[in-house]
DNA sequence: TATGTCAAGTTGTCTTTACAACTTGAGAAT
DNA sequence: ATTCTCAAGTTGTAAAGACAACTTGACATA
């Protein structure tokens, strides 16, 4: 069943196995799983193996140990790793989610309207794209960022499908954001919003506005995450060392 | 060096070791701690338990790995991201509005249902107690706290009304957070919590689900705030320095 | 019928062993 | 001096086995 020869672990190609399984609903949420040794048995791994597998799996929520009892499906929506600075699309794929982000809108000028809430480029031009993530279920997250025109004009012409939006930041400019701040609230999907999303008018979303701070400007880059958290929940790891 | 008799899972209690020679900076930042053999020879263990042990400091953020090179002492606590769970009132940002928080329900025994979704103490006996904030225009925030009750069994008689709980936690235990992750989440209030919101049934509102993670029990505190968002934003400030 | 006991099944923990993939630095070769 | 090769050390993955702790349901008993 499994490919004992792919450079991609036994375990990983397991957990997959039995993600897609449980989207498929051959698994059904709320039911019990096949017993590890089961498991062990029918894909002819050792169990460690299918723990390995399973642990993946109950980290991203996605299952549930009772001990004596069995693995559960939790039907839980999937959790996103820490929504860093370092850049939406890397958090995404570090967790072996397999979700894919699309370009809405390329990179390009607009003037940003005066009465624009907290967007710190309010009544002025700024750089603006819109880009689409998106689950296996479907839209997740719609992502509009702003940013400083006169910092950032390069970013034009850059690639940004498919790549980190720090990252091209650290390659071009060799510069990193400096801090940050997030705020987190419900919003309502207008018109356009809704509609990427596939949701109906009105239905409520997790807005995130986020502002990043460089060294050579504070808010040089502003972020509006509209997120549909049936699908993808956005997780913070909260520090210590 | 550790204790075999104990209840306490050996990868657990190393785990602890590890964090605790960390932060003493017997292990110093940046630096290479032992390898597992030589941490599975020092402390009479095999390669997997230090595996065990060390996978819990690298998913909080405390170690890093890197294949054929070693494990690494990451960067320095955050020390912003700590205290913004230290206290809720205090990680909101003031919105120009005097805040106060009340004790609904006071710390006391609970038993919590299996099939409470990510509750860690899900089919277990609890601690619990339920905190609401108001600002000038009305309730908005509604705070339930489950703890650890075999860890934090003494906080039965403790004052909560008005102060933080990490605060109390720090006095009485002498113990901090080691981390901790936030998962933000739209939900639709129920009853109850819509009554004390003063919303209307079914209404939207903001779900953060926060574990923190002490040295002697992951998930020893899990809160659910219910958060008004138009009435107070969470804000998180992004770290770095 | 109601209750208690127990056996079977399940996950939790741990050991020992083995090999693969990668990094680093020492030393040889140029 | 510079470059290349390689051995040693490190983490990554995996196996098979063992026992412990817990849950559940069947069964015997009252």
């Amino acid at each position: 069943m499994l490919n004992q020869a792919s450079p991609m672990p036994l375990y990983q190609q397991l957990a997959d196995r039995l993600s897609a399984a449980i989207r498929r609903g051959d698994y059904p949420v709320g039911e019990r799983i096949p017993s590890e040794h089961a498991l062990a048995a029918r894909y002819r791994v050792g169990r460690p193996t299918v723990r390995q597998a399973t642990e993946v799996l109950v980290r991203r929520g996605a299952l549930s140990r009772r001990r004596g009892s069995g693995t559960f499906v939790t039907g839980h929506p999937r959790e996103l790793a820490a929504f860093s600075m370092a850049g939406t699309a890397a958090s995404f794929r570090d967790q072996g989610l397999s979700v894919d982000t699309q370009l809405l809108e390329g990179v390009g000028a607009r003037s940003v309207p005066a009465d624009a809430g907290d967007n710190p480029f309010r009544g002025e031009k700024a750089l603006f794209f819109r880009r689409l993530t998106r689950t296996e279920d479907g839209p997740a997250l719609l992502e509009e960022t702003y940013l400083d025109p006169e910092l950032f004009g390069e970013l034009r012409q850059v690639e940004l499908d498919g790549r980190s939006l720090s990252a091209a930041i650290r390659e071009h400019y060799r510069t990193e954001p400096t801090g940050g701040q997030q705020l987190f609230q419900v919003a309502t999907a207008s018109g356009a919003r809704s509609t990427a999303l596939e949701l109906s008018a009105g239905a409520p979303v997790l807005l995130i506005r986020r502002h990043l701070h460089f060294p050579h400007g504070d808010s040089a880059v502003y972020s509006e995450l509209y997120c549909r958290t049936d699908r993808i929940v956005p997780c913070q790891d909260l520090g210590d060392a």
